[in-house]
DNA sequence: CCTTAGCACTCGGTACACTCGACTGCTACC
DNA sequence: GGTAGCAGTCGAGTGTACCGAGTGCTAAGG
């Protein structure tokens, strides 16, 4: 543990680094407010800090720069809470005093909302289906030979899949398949598989089994929505064009956005800083993400990325509150 | 217009600058297959068409880089209608063999084909639902107070709104309100507004009545879905960092890449180089787009963004393959 | 004993001079 | 008209000197 003077200094350098990008030298953290000593004692502390782990120099001769374990020190113990500026309190309440339609649009909505906050890239995981249960099943005939099946579950979402109709079906054995398929699923989980008895009736049957097979097929990957927004703010922030390519090539893995937030989906409100996201091309990064709820169950995972000398404070503030409303406002539905 | 060597020359410049994106000289180019004069007639040449505008000097003593104008005339005067190489062909009958899902999970991985193909960025538009007919409208109850109106159109895609229920609605009511719509808004164009009789029986006409209104309401923006792909591997071609910043920007702004690449849709295959694009940041980039159809009709657009110095060839070979490709594939449904 | 002032030292970044090489434009010759 | 040759231009790369920010250490002071 460091004593206090440590962790002011080691404070302090976080922040102007943050700020400024450039090593910091003795000096400037001698003038930061909460320091009161002089730089040369500032100097011995910061060495005795990087012999710690806490800090680095890039070059003999140089400021010192943190590493992980120094900002995960930093943001483990900020001061308060982290509060959002007057500007952007007021953006978010506007965002959602104005928010409605479609929970997708909203979501997708959310992520520019995040960016806009932080100037950072923000990641926004759809509810997971799980818990859903089938509410109506109907299918629906497009032409002779082909229709759709839609599927609506208690959470409100729609699920829909194309099929090929039988030969001849007339639009009573669509409705009647529909009516059959809505009685003997409703309530039933879409995780599981799904199975029906037999009308009796053979064009009706043949309906059937195919809009079941229609659904049971395609679960290749996980069809969870992933919005990402704000790369050309994230991009701004890095130096290095090498780094945003990478940076880039990953937020368009779902795959790994998804499983990167979804670990973290039972931590709350959580940092992750570069190694720390267990994703070799973010090592230069930090995640900020927090779960939100919908009607009170742990849902899906709002985030935002970027620089590991992101604005922590600011990044967590913005978090924090829009998952909260984000919440709230998904409880009303 | 350029007599046969001008064009050979200018041939050889865009060629050797798209491979080596670096100034080329008349050394240089005098190599080149199709030029047999010396270094110093094409110095004469080159210098010519720089005050044709066709190719232009970043400093004295240096190599020629094409202007728009050159890439222009590159891209009207290709020698074959370009080909892709075997190996590109093969991963494009792959895919297309593969290929299976609804038209959204296809769309959005057309992009991801384009951009192997080509390296480039790519951006597929979805097909505009005008043309477009409701098949069937249907209202599900989740809870005692919410439900969703779903729609399904004659193109296979489904719409999906929240609506409030008004107080003590019966399955009945709902199963009633269903039948009613979409008995009476079969065949009818969503661009219309939506207006049904009275069924008589107020319960259900309310539910009818709030349907219509929550189907009436939300078109504030083109829902027209865009799907982007491949923004780091196109972050690969660029060496400024803002560059990249600006052209993800506009990638970001759904809306100026849908009337992007709307005009064009009924141009078949077209290239937009520089300013072409009418997009101020996409000064130093080129777009690659052709429609594809559904049902015979043009639907959407698909297409690939890089820098003015892409591999045309390559790039207008892939779109066009592709939205072939992807024409036919839509057609069977 | 901890803090601080002072000093010698390090080293990256910038400025400058210089060379090298890849060009060009021009001229004279075939 | 095409070409060889030459003088000239200018960017990129290199070596040197210098400046300044910053360090570590030491010795003096509270």
């Amino acid at each position: 543990m460091l004593d206090e003077r440590k962790a002011a200094i080691l404070r302090a350098v976080v922040e102007e680094y943050i700020d400024t990008a450039q090593p910091v030298g003795s000096g400037h953290v001698a003038k930061a407010p909460g320091v009161d000593v002089s730089s040369a004692t500032v100097r011995n502390e910061m060495a005795s800090l990087e012999t710690e782990g806490y800090l680095r120099q890039p070059h003999t001769s140089a400021g010192r720069v943190p590493t992980e374990k120094g900002y995960r020190f930093f943001v483990d113990h900020l001061r308060q809470p982290a509060r959002l500026n007057a500007q952007s309190a007021e953006e978010v309440r506007d965002f959602f005093a104005r928010a409605h339609g479609e929970v997708e649009q909203m979501l997708s909505d959310t992520g520019r909302l995040l960016s806009n906050l932080t100037n950072l890239a923000s990641v926004v995981v759809a509810p997971a289906p799980a818990g859903a249960v089938i509410r109506s099943v109907q299918v629906v005939g497009l032409s002779s030979s082909a229709g759709v099946v839609v599927v609506v579950q208690s959470d409100g979402t729609v699920d829909k899949h194309t099929l090929d109709l039988p030969e001849g079906v007339s639009v009573e054995h669509l409705a009647a398949a529909s009516a059959h398929l809505s009685l003997h699923l409703d309530g039933t989980s879409r995780d599981m598989p799904l199975r029906v008895l037999r009308t009796g009736d053979p064009a009706t049957d043949a309906v059937v089994e195919r809009a079941l097979a229609a659904l049971g097929s395609p679960q290749p990957i996980d069809p969870e929505h992933v919005y990402v927004g704000g790369t050309a703010r994230m991009a701004q922030a890095f130096d290095a064009i090498e780094t945003v390519r990478e940076v880039l090539g990953i937020l368009e893995q779902q795959f790994v956005v998804v499983s990167l937030l979804r670990d973290v989906i039972d931590r709350g409100l959580y940092v992750a800083i570069g190694t720390e996201t267990g994703v070799a091309p973010l090592a230069e990064c930090a995640l900020v993400v927090a779960p939100y709820d919908v009607e009170g169950e742990r849902a899906g995972t709002i985030g935002v990325l970027g620089p590991t000398r992101m604005n922590y404070p600011q990044a967590l503030a913005a978090v924090a509150v829009v998952s909260r409303r984000l919440s709230d406002r998904l409880v009303e539905g």
